[in-house]
DNA sequence: CCCTGATTCGC
DNA sequence: GCGAATCAGG
């Protein structure tokens, strides 16, 4: 089996652009991890769905691998994935310095700690709204229970799908 | 309406 | 090879 991806993967993958090495690595662990190809265009970023459905047919490991066969969508609460994972497999130890200059305006810093999830810790029932630069050893993702179906909480989900205020790009 | 993956097809 | 548009579906 693959092992999961690792925070420093994403970064990594976050950053590089195009399909490399890393991108696909993470992408695979990611779809064979049972996380939807909109959840992991999300993820890496610089991506959309269809690119991350694309390519993860033509990469080979499409198909009814993974997780799910023909699992239930959107509606109808069903077993996704491994829930498992009673503990976190985080880093306890010394906390990673969070001596940030903190421009005190943003609430998703104010989100718990307890809720805050690592990569290695989401789960595709989790909101993966990032927060903080990716770059960073403080980022992390909201974590909060995400919608039905989604990728995020309703929250963030609102967030997400209103994008700027004021005014929009005209159509 | 929300979402899912699958496929097509022009680049 | 890539991914937007489209398709087919829960």
């Amino acid at each position: 089996m693959n092992r999961p991806v690792t925070d420093t993967e994403l970064t990594r993958a976050q950053k590089e652009s195009g399909w490399s090495e890393t991108r696909v690595r993470v992408l695979t662990s990611l779809w064979n991890a049972g996380i939807s190809a909109s959840e992991c265009a999300s993820l890496l970023g610089s991506v959309t769905r269809n690119a991350v459905i694309s390519k993860v047919t033509r990469a080979g490991l499409a198909a009814p691998g993974r997780v799910h066969p023909k699992p239930c969508n959107g509606h109808a609460a069903c077993p996704r994935e491994k829930p498992a994972r009673t503990s976190r497999a985080r880093t306890p130890g010394p906390a990673p310095k969070r001596d940030e200059p903190l421009p005190p305006k943003i609430d998703d810093f104010a989100i718990p700690a307890s809720q805050r999830r690592s990569l290695v810790q989401l789960t595709a029932d989790c909101c993966h709204w990032p927060v903080g630069d990716p770059l960073e050893p403080d980022f992390f993702f909201c974590g909060a229970p995400a919608r039905q179906g989604g990728p995020y909480c309703s929250g963030h989900h609102a967030r997400a799908v209103e994008p700027r205020t004021g005014r929009r790009p005209i159509p």
